[in-house]
RNA sequence: GCCGGCGUAGCUCAGGGGUAGAGCAACUGAUUCGUAAUCAGUAGGUCAGAGGUUCAAUUCCUCUCGCCGGCACCA
């Protein structure tokens, strides 16, 4: 007897052993058709995978959750089938379900083309036409090997024999293809479904390493029916109107060419943008206690030799010679700060010493690397380091914690994911040293009331670290803010500071950044906010829109008074029509269009007209004034 | 850096071995208008750069640079 469980509390008995499939047949034709796979005890396994034992027993229909990946991963496989009929001599590898889709790695000579897609969507519309059963065989290892060596598929074989030896060797076939998976999968190709697409062509590694060879890439997004496939391929055109680099161009904040590559231009508007967030930023930090430095951009090679960052990053450092000496551009701060820790003898009175800089930074990046203003090669830091003890990690954490939620708050980011990264394989640092110091950063970390996932061994040599991960208005994840905790840099430039028992002690060094860049982060910030920025951050708060000449002097006399209250204004005089001007400004993200003619300056008024909305609103000139000043007030003011 | 694609006016794009075209923007003029495009006219280009093939190259080929999609990298 084998008793099956279901989700409802409900128990099914049969007499010998039985599959999923059968029960869901057993409970009704429609959850039959809708089954996808099954959770047995827990694991998802395929429909047709006997159950001998009791088991506790879930159908995973279309419409749930965990369809998605199974979808994915199968259609995965219809990709790879069809690619194989296509191309007989193409070798599959791997194709595993991604967010928002899959990908199949292909060896073949000749790259695949955007006609080549076309004509796989085609086949693979084909394989589920055919309903082919998918079927699960488990395999001895030798006799895979040998299977996926003589059929030619040598990245398979070479799969099989890294598995660990116990691992089963599952093979999945669909008509005549088969291939190596640890499923599961879909009993048959038809329950695929329709809601599927190619969706671009790429290069990548064979297992990700770059000393190997370049597989062709395709990947594709697939869903549970074609209305989320519409939604999907809505959501990524939305994706891409906020894109920061196509809205630096509209909103004329900043522009690169070719002759400084990674280097952003930043127009006027872009650059006030830029400055408002760094004066919010430097009255941050000297509310909370940093002292603001600066230091050279070039320093001497054999700078960089002390600090151990040439042997590990000189391919990436922009070098000049002159007089027999090798310099290098800074690629960070840090060292730098060291030297301004050293100047002077340092108590244990001293500490913690804070010292800020909005450091700017070249890094050589690699050419491929590079993606608007997420990926530059010359930056600013909000960089700071704070000199303490291994005592003090914990309280400066936990204060770095508070002002980092406090800043992502101002600016609009309420999601903070934050990953706990401890000791990694290699390091420096004795373990006692590390034991303390971790559990002083998740000590920091829980009291802040951050929630924290672990990273384990994924900490700098030097030290464990926290990462802070923003989650932008459609769901994507920016890695922004770091606290690294560093036992070795003060080490190796021999920082120290004189403690309460006369004896020289090294002071514990804590890197921490909340910005990150301001590059990246005002990239992010467009596009978190689709370009239009809060009121307090927008280059251009009000444009002064005229209805006819009549209004010109009430404009200028208008803008004159907004000016004055502190507010950013721009006077659109033209002789255009209202209609004409509201919308240019609204295309470029002006947050108010204060509208004045005849009327409103015969009553002293003005028409404010909110970027986005349908209507306007008349108000006084006094109160819009005040109004307006009030809401452009830089917030975290004490 | 690697794989693939792309590079034509400020922007979006069409074209194609016989030295270029549209819309929007710009400029000029008319229009003075009440909330997301007023009308007309004018001007605008070493077709990314350098070589090569050809009687002739923006078009075909090679290289370089840059950008885009990935991969790798990211102190």
């Amino acid at each position: 007897m084998v008793a099956i469980s279901l989700p409802d509390g409900s128990s099914r008995h049969y007499d010998g052993a039985v599959t999923a499939e059968q029960v869901a047949g057993d409970i009704g034709p429609g959850l039959a058709k809708a089954a996808i796979v099954a959770r047995i005890n827990g694991a998802l396994v395929d429909l047709r995978l006997p159950i001998e034992t009791d088991a506790n027993l879930e159908i995973i229909t279309r419409t749930s959750k965990e369809a998605l990946e199974v979808l994915r991963h199968d259609c995965a496989h219809v990709l790879a089938e069809a690619a194989k009929e296509l191309w007989p001599d193409l070798q599959v590898t791997i194709g595993p379900a991604i967010e928002d889709g899959f990908y199949y790695d292909f060896a073949k000579s000749e790259p695949f083309t955007p006609e080549d897609l076309v004509v796989l969507e085609k086949r693979m519309a084909e394989i589920v036409a055919r309903d082919e059963a998918i079927e699960r065989q488990v395999w001895a290892r030798d006799k895979a090997i040998d299977y996926f060596k003589s059929i030619g598929e040598h990245y398979k074989a070479e799969i099989i024999e890294d598995l660990p030896e116990d691992e089963p060797i599952t093979v999945y076939s669909q008509g005549d293809f088969v291939d190596l998976c640890r499923g599961p999968h879909l009993s048959s190709t038809g329950k695929l479904g329709d809601a599927f697409k190619l969706m671009s062509i790429a290069g990548a590694y064979w297992r990700g390493d770059h000393r190997n060879e370049m597989l062709q890439r395709i990947y594709g997004t697939c869903w549970r029916n074609k209305k989320e496939l519409k939604a999907y391929l809505f959501r990524l055109e939305e994706a891409e109107k906020r894109d920061h680099r196509r809205l630096g161009r509209e909103m004329d904040l900043f522009h690169f060419q070719e002759e400084a590559a990674g280097m952003p231009f930043w127009h006027p508007k872009g650059w006030t943008l830029y400055r408002l967030l760094q004066d919010y930023m430097r009255r941050r930090l000297d509310d909370a206690g940093y002292l603001e430095v600066r230091t050279p951009q070039l320093f001497d090679r054999k700078f960089w030799e002390m600090s151990g960052h040439w042997e590990t990053f000189q391919e990436h450092m922009y070098t000049t010679e002159f007089e027999d000496r090798i310099f290098a551009l800074k690629p960070m701060n840090c060292p730098g700060h060291v030297q301004i820790f050293k100047q002077g003898l340092k108590s244990y009175r001293d500490l913690p010493l804070r010292m800020a800089e909005f450091g700017s930074c070249h890094r050589l990046e690699p050419s491929g690397a590079l993606h608007g203003l997420m990926r530059v090669r010359a930056f600013t830091q909000d960089d700071a380091h704070i000199f303490c003890t291994v005592e003090q990690i914990s309280s400066e954490g936990k204060l770095f914690c508070g002002l980092l939620q406090a800043v992502y708050k101002d600016l609009g980011f309420a999601e903070v994911v934050v990953k706990f990264a401890d000791r990694p394989p290699v390091r420096v640092g004795a373990d006692e040293i590390w034991d303390r110091a971790e559990a002083a950063l998740l000590e920091a970390t829980e009291a802040a009331g951050l929630e924290y996932t672990l990273n384990p061994g994924e900490g700098a040599f030097y030290g464990p670290k926290l990462e802070f991960v923003l989650r932008d208005a459609i769901g994507r994840d920016w890695q922004c803010g770091t606290l690294q905790v560093d036992f070795n840099l003060p080490d190796r430039l021999e920082a120290s500071y004189i403690g309460d028992d006369s004896a020289r002690h090294q002071p514990v060094m804590l890197h921490r950044a909340i910005l990150g860049s301001f590059e990246r982060f005002i990239g992010v910030m467009i596009e978190h906010y689709a370009g239009r920025l809060p009121f307090w951050l927008s280059p251009v708060q009000v444009v002064l829109a005229t209805i006819t000449n009549d209004a010109d002097e009430y404009a200028n006399l208008v803008a004159a008074r907004m000016k004055a209250a502190g507010l950013r204004v721009e006077v659109d005089l033209r002789n255009e029509k209202i209609g004409y001007k509201v919308r240019e400004h609204s295309l470029a993200k002006v947050p108010v269009i204060a509208a004045v003619g005849q009327r409103e300056r015969e009553e002293n008024t003005v028409a404010l007209r909110r970027l986005g909305d349908k209507g306007q609103k008349v108000s006084g000139l006094d109160d819009a004034i005040a109004a307006l000043s009030a809401e452009g007030a830089i917030p975290g003011g004490s």
